[in-house]
DNA sequence: GTTGCAAATAATAAGCATTAGCAATAATTG
DNA sequence: CAATTATTGCTAATGCTTATTATTTGCAAC
């Protein structure tokens, strides 16, 4: 059994919950999802199943994402306005730096949503279950082209 | 003169920069931001505006919101995905709370922005435009009808 | 006050991303 | 293996936002 084949089956085994059935659509896309190294968007997923399954409809996708999204198994992230992307949901909190020049996201790792809870009083009588940080700016390169 | 008439004049004086047009309908819907109390969508604004400008129409709306964003007298907020909320630029830095129960919106004041910048290494070398904290859960109020 | 001109407007169409409706299909269940 | 029922593919529709274009308006110079 080769890598492809296995994490195919991974995926498969995470879906693996009573009364959802186990189509090979959503086994592709939690698959793209799991390779595609985070931060794709519905079309960018829709596109790259198509090359394993051209039958595959872009509605398909979207139930799907929603679907992953709503058994936490994917995270939905904003970068701009008009759309989103999908990521396996991550194990330790992590935010997005997103480059306005050149478009590039830094992942990094800090576990912000417990610092809010503990240091903000209007948190505490809240059950928050979603945190999410948007920060964008220019890395390194891109400010250095702007000089 | 009475206080609606004044309003509009302190709108009509923010709007005073080189080059731009002062128009009927940038005053009323910077007035109507104003008077907002933060957190109005453009469909709110554009409903808002027809009671005094039903010629008004939902571009000039849109246009008007783009420009003003530009212009830094407003900011856009993102609590769901769909659409944008705007509020007058605040002097303080603050987030937002959104239920998910019952839709409330609630302000705390806190820098996090800052609070970010010295504690991501990754941020540093990031030249930092824009930090925008998405934070959603169940008020205390949703909690109690949840159990 | 008029005139001239760029900026702004209203109205409508177009553009994307996403969702809904529905008949056909395929996965589980008994 | 047949029955049941979630899921699919397709198409049309939706919601929010932007573009287009002819018309109007603000405002500075005369």
């Amino acid at each position: 059994m080769n890598t492809e084949t296995k994490s195919l089956d991974d995926s498969r085994k995470a879906l693996s919950v009573p009364g959802l059935r186990i189509t090979n659509q959503r086994a592709l896309i939690l698959e793209i999802i799991h390779h595609g190294q985070g931060h794709l968007d519905a079309d960018e997923v829709y596109r790259r199943a198509r090359d394993k399954q051209p039958r595959l409809s872009l509605s398909t996708v979207y139930r799907t994402l929603r679907r992953f999204k709503e058994l936490g198994l994917i995270e939905e992230v904003h970068f701009d306005e008009a759309h989103h992307h999908y990521e396996l949901k991550p194990l330790v909190e992590h935010h997005h730096l997103v480059c306005l020049g050149c478009g590039r996201v830094i992942e990094f790792h800090y576990p912000l949503s417990r610092y809010v809870k503990r240091n903000v009083p209007e948190a505490k009588d809240f059950e928050i279950v979603e945190t999410e940080i948007r920060m964008a700016g220019y890395c390194p390169r891109c400010r250095q082209g702007k000089k």
